[in-house]
DNA sequence: GTCGGTGCAAATGCTTTGCATTGAT
DNA sequence: ATCAATGCAAAGCATTTGCACCGAC
């Protein structure tokens, strides 16, 4: 039923279409260009497979070589956004977390109250009981984010 | 099924025991004192009940008359908090918005993309759900945080 | 060659904190 | 009387923005 992913023991489901691509056609639709530090940006978050936030993807990008600036970075965020590459997936209200999901199934989250250790998980259930409390309600699901705050095994036994 | 709820025509189901008793002991235990300050800041939230940030708090408190600095109204929310009288309920990352759960069932949040209208529900199967998903993994389910993003029936007329 | 893009540093806006004063127990 | 709480203003931090220069189309 709820599936468990590993962020990196599997690669994840790419669609047939890259996402640079996708991107690329997004920023020509708007009149915008396709620049070395947004293909940085996207490649590094690609890079990462999951959840971020702006500052690892900052590190990610120097560790990378490429010397993209903070706002650069955080524009190139907001279009990816846009653009329906990314979302945010907020933890806590310190500081926005992102996530990749084009071509993905959408993804949960787990998280461990004892060592903040995060699972990312998919429910197919869960999705039909949104679209069941949708529609019992008269309205049209566009998404979901939905977060399990809960004790791992491991803190368990601590 | 799921069952939305309205903010305006309906009293929270109250516990037995009045949350400022349940404040007030929670400070005393902590060797806290039990402030006009504090009480003043729990009562606006009790009088907005459902959820609220920390502005729109500051506001409800003038209107009554009461006169809290913001300093005082964001450490109160945080012993609120510490208290597991009110939870944080992210909707984006601007600011934290919080809704007060204690002697509550758990509610979750249905947004309006176009409209921002938050409606509130509850689903006792998103409960059993999210109970079940723990379960699988060996995980101990603590709470959650459900949030649906769809068009609102009055939205798809527009 | 034109706009839009970039980096920098300054600005924002929510939230937190240091400190002198006030107040609950 | 004591020790924590308050209010104010200043500080923190993630994020955004203004502006002069740069570069993709």
């Amino acid at each position: 039923m709820a599936q468990p992913i590993s962020t990196h023991d599997q690669k994840p489901p790419q669609s047939m279409v890259p996402l640079c691509s996708v991107f690329r056609r997004f920023l020509k639709s708007k009149g915008l260009k396709y620049t070395i530090e947004r293909a940085d940006v996207l490649d590094s978050i690609i890079a990462r497979d999951g959840v971020f936030e702006a500052e690892e993807l900052l590190l990610e990008l120097r560790r990378r070589g490429h010397r993209v600036s903070k706002a650069t970075t955080y524009r190139t965020i907001k279009l990816l956004q846009d653009a329906g590459i990314i979302v945010q997936a907020l933890f806590d209200s310190k500081q926005a977390h992102y996530q990749l999901i084009y071509g993905k199934e959408p993804r949960d989250h787990m998280v461990c109250m004892k060592t903040g250790k995060l699972v990312e998980f998919q429910s197919a259930e869960l999705t039909k009981l949104r679209n069941r409390i949708c529609t019992e309600l008269g309205w049209s699901p566009v998404g979901h984010r939905f977060q399990i705050y809960a004790v791992s095994p491991e803190a368990k036994k601590l």
